[in-house]
DNA sequence: ACCCAAGATGAAACCGGTTACATCTTGGAA
DNA sequence: TTCCAAGATGTAACCGGTTTCATCTTGGGT
């Protein structure tokens, strides 16, 4: 069964589609007994007007664009819920596209988003902007989407708004925290902190952190790499080899965490280090398995992130901003 | 700045916009000088054609949408990343909206699909349908879609394309395996049986499995209430305080799984029971915490539902196709 | 009774593309 | 040389809405 048009139901009701259009916008300025007619004739067909349509016609879009690394990892799935709670209520849906944390992809979603005419794009950036080269070609992509941006969760220093947790800062008070705990030796497992905004805040943050409490870095408990589980159980399977052992470590991200936890598991030695996780690691809490992390609730990040670009939406010309949210640690074990 | 148009193309290259709307369509058509320079035109003004438009001039939208209860379990992220691996390669775009589990969300949701237009839906339905109307009332709105829709993972007996997973099957092998390991007090956690489909096929499984077995259902040890952690928790505590207790549990769902293990943990008798869980449970395999699951890989599924679709565009008159996928049965503790 | 403003509705242009059809070239066959 | 088919391009209608402006009623003030 075909749609109905809107010139279909002015037919039926013997009006111009004008009159129809104004039912659906603008009832009040059509006659009692003419929109009661063309609303129940609206309702016999089900009609439905196109937003295709009305996008066109109105030059602009009732969708926003989403764009995150992967939507299966639970932080991002929980961004995405907020998201959409505050969407929802503005009448805007979501389109969503993937990056996969990849350059390439990353470029071809802000294309989608461009051919779609969102009417504004959530863009958590594919993590590594090594090259100046390549952040212009993004500044370049973003400008001509011709909509606002909110950047999510990692700041690459670009003209939009941001919002995102304050990482250096969480990083810095476990240092801080451990070190009051006794700790002196406290090794860190993150990502690529060269190639990465997000991985180079984080490492700062344990600098900082190291230095306001008088410990001296040592290259040899510093691991960067990728933010993957695999990466993290290698580096702490030569953590354990090592004949100085430090006595916490802190991970990074949730993927990060995994790794840890499954090599220390695997080596039956889960309590050897005071181990700190940059997010929460699902399970343990039901498991009564104690547990250190810091707090960054995603959900509320989206939500935010979602209000921000409302207001973004309201106030094209207000300035900048840049938010950023706190990221408690919960101290469980030590 | 504001989007150009295929006319301002148009204008610049000194043709007209039919030409330009070539070059983008079916290139060959073009002379070889002609096209050059509609394309450098095209490229030095960073042009991207406007999908809306195109979408309503062709009467085929380029997007597809998805309906499922919440993007935060992880079944569903996972679900939704493998249906946008096989979208991604078909050109199509994604539009989210998530139900809640909620029949009044779920009618919205298709509703905004109506509205969009889509070209097809992969549909998640709201768990409970119980009265005959509601369910006729959710066929009428998939009809009215007037596009393809697959029914994931519920099948709710409507007139689609459906795939999900032999849940019934699982779960009669689940029971009979246990058996034959020597349980015969098999308690179950589920859903509510009489209001959902999904409930019913796994309880039917259930008594399916006690039957080919010989052992006579035991009403206390069957809890059928709503798919949250929370119901399975108290669930548990309960079944924990009965005089004669069970010797196995089966979980009918992540969250119950969860729910289970966490009343487990707090009473420290996690391994009371023989616990088999439909749904693997994140964690446990890192924690080195033997698990007995039924594995349903949503991955996999989201694959094959896309891939369902595709075919479902290409060939609309094929008959409909009613998709099992096996779900097999992983042994870790007995 | 007259006039005008306000209210209801319609006509038509427009949004940015696609496409059927018309027109104009051009080159090769006869 | 003539003619026609094939190839290149343009014209204009169309997709389904919205919106400006014009037209037509109607009722109240004087």
């Amino acid at each position: 069964m075909k749609n109905m048009t809107i010139s279909d139901i002015a037919a039926k009701a013997g009006v111009s589609k004008a009159t129809v259009s104004r039912v659906l916008n603008s009832p009040e300025m059509v006659e009692g007994s003419t929109r009661e007619k063309i609303e129940s004739i609206m309702k016999e067909y089900n009609y439905t007007p196109s937003a295709t349509a009305r996008n066109l016609s109105k030059q602009v879009s009732s969708t926003v664009g989403v764009i995150v690394p992967e939507i299966s990892n639970s932080f991002f799935g929980t961004l995405f819920s907020g998201i959409e709670e505050i969407t929802n209520k503005n009448g805007l849906s979501l389109l969503y596209c993937s990056n996969e944390d990849n350059e390439k992809k990353d470029l071809m979603a802000l294309e989608l988003m461009k051919t779609q005419r969102v009417r504004g794009v959530f863009y958590v950036p594919a993590v590594n902007y090594p090259a100046m080269g390549k952040k212009k070609k993004i500044q370049k992509e973003l400008e001509s989407l011709g909509c606002p941006v909110i950047c999510i969760d990692r700041d690459i220093a670009l003209p939009f708004d941001t919002i995102h947790f304050d990482d250096r800062k969480a990083m810095k008070n476990a240092v801080i925290s451990l070190a009051e705990a006794g700790h002196r030796r406290i090794a860190v497992i993150n990502g690529n902190s060269e190639s990465s905004v997000l991985a180079s805040e984080r490492y700062d943050g344990y600098l900082e952190g190291l230095k306001a409490v008088g410990i001296e870095m040592d290259e040899a408990f510093v691991y960067q790499g990728v933010y993957k589980q695999s990466y993290a159980y290698l580096a702490a399977k030569e953590l354990f080899q090592k004949k100085e052992q430090p006595t916490a470590v802190i991970t990074c991200n949730n993927n990060l965490g995994r790794g840890y936890l499954q090599a220390a598991a695997e080596c039956g030695t889960a309590d050897l280090y005071t181990h700190v996780s940059l997010d929460k690691i699902e399970m343990l809490d039901l498991l009564k398995i104690p547990h250190n992390y810091i707090e960054r609730d995603s959900y509320e990040l989206g939500k935010k992130a979602a209000e921000l670009l409302i207001s973004r939406i309201a106030f094209p010309e207000k300035r900048i901003q840049n938010i950023l949210m706190e990221a408690p640690l919960i101290r469980e074990t030590y």
